[in-house]
DNA sequence: GTAGTTATACTAACATGTTAGTATTATCTA
DNA sequence: TAGATAATACTAACATGTTAGTATAACTAC
């Protein structure tokens, strides 16, 4: 039973057994443990997991929600293929979303809100220099869901991660590559710098070549791993 | 048992048996026939569609990620209240994603799309002029989605649709004014025919007025109806 | 009469068992 | 040997029953 390997157990998660359930999976799927493409085993994740079939089910209906697994109906469960026009979306998505939020906070972003984002880009600088990819990334997150959230509105985060998720996944194929982290912190720079001059234009040209560099990283992994893409 | 002319039978609706419960109890929601605020019981729910709880429970769970119930652990569901803010947040989110489609669609749409466009807005016409609002707001609907659509991106139009719920409800409150659909019609109209001069900047600002006015319209129903609000 | 405590009723969460439909495989026939 | 058919195994979907937690209401004591 190597999916033991793949899973890690619920005492890692917290919430009702659903929601533990589901974050585990999920987990499995975005650290490509389990491979775009495999089926899933309601039975074997009831086994591994020691929980029933309704938590299951439940967390999978969710995944499928999330775009993550496809439920053939009476047969299985199968988990997502990339595919290049879903991540695209996905950036075009956040793309549309955050251009619009910078339009708003380029008036109206407040002094405190600034120096949550400096603090941010700080300790972006700190990992970048480190080579400290996951650290990054998470920095990377909170800084977006940071210029969503300051508008005000509470869902545009939750929204802009949706179809962001695609795009985080197909993100764990990326090889290394010297001195990524240090351009992504001075196109992030740039934005922040942007928007403390209140440069509407500016901001939002530079947050626009920030999300296209990624599209440009993604886009040749269809040709080195077609068998993880849709149609091949 | 009142309930049962609040909610139509499932035979209304089709797919699994969850499905058609979700879209059973959905249609009363939207329908205001569940008011804001007011308890849905699972089991007279179970009763009145005659299933078992599972189909219930697992559409009542979709309809708390829609946002249109709450459901208190331990305690009930409850029709979500109106939120002036949610409001404008589905509204924002339609213009960010129209505006980035529309700049996109306004130098690449084509000669058949134009066609669609156009036929949708001549059908808009009749309606408007003989006010048949449920029609009107069908085809304005259609016409959105066609703009998403266009531009070849799958989910657009149900990310949009997600946070539009929430004004789609509050607009059921809205009286009937006269000359309020040949108005919108004129709006439309000027989107699309600033779409066939390929004037992207012409575009959006024609579409941010029109997706302007329906917040102009539902501003006021907080004070109107405060029962149906949060806060209140 | 009021405050505190207890009991009841309602809910979500979960487990278990059943049904029905589909894919795959094995067997039989040509 | 190849193709068609039948049987088996796996899955989703649903029903039913149980448990545990919370809110509300009733009752008791002060």
């Amino acid at each position: 039973m190597t999916l033991k390997l793949k899973i890690r157990t619920l005492d890692n998660f917290q919430g009702s057994l659903t929601d533990r359930t589901f974050l585990a999976i999920r987990e499995a799927i975005m650290e490509l443990n389990f491979l775009p493409g495999e089926i899933i085993r309601k039975h074997d994740i009831c086994n591994t997991l020691g929980v029933s079939r309704s938590p299951v089910s439940e967390a999978l209906a969710k995944l499928r929600n999330e775009g993550l697994v496809e439920v053939v109906p009476q047969s299985g469960t199968f988990v997502s293929r990339f595919s290049l026009q879903d991540i695209k979306e996905g950036a075009f998505l956040r793309e549309a979303i955050e251009l619009a939020c910078i339009e708003i906070l380029a008036s109206n972003i407040s002094e405190k809100q600034l120096i949550d984002l400096n603090r941010n880009l700080k300790l972006q600088k700190v990992l970048a220099e480190t080579d400290d990819y996951q650290g990054f990334y998470q920095l990377d997150a909170e800084m977006h869901s940071m210029i969503m959230d300051f508008t005000g509105y509470k869902n545009l985060a939750k929204v802009t991660k949706t179809g962001w998720v695609q795009v985080d996944r197909a993100r764990q194929l990326l090889l290394p590559v010297d001195g990524r982290l240090k351009k992504a912190f001075q196109e992030h720079r740039a934005v922040i710098k942007a928007l403390e001059k209140n440069d509407v234009a500016l901001a939002r040209e530079k947050m626009r070549t920030h999300l296209n560099q990624l599209i440009l990283l993604l886009t040749p992994l269809e040709k080195k791993h077609p068998h993880l893409f849709e149609n091949s």
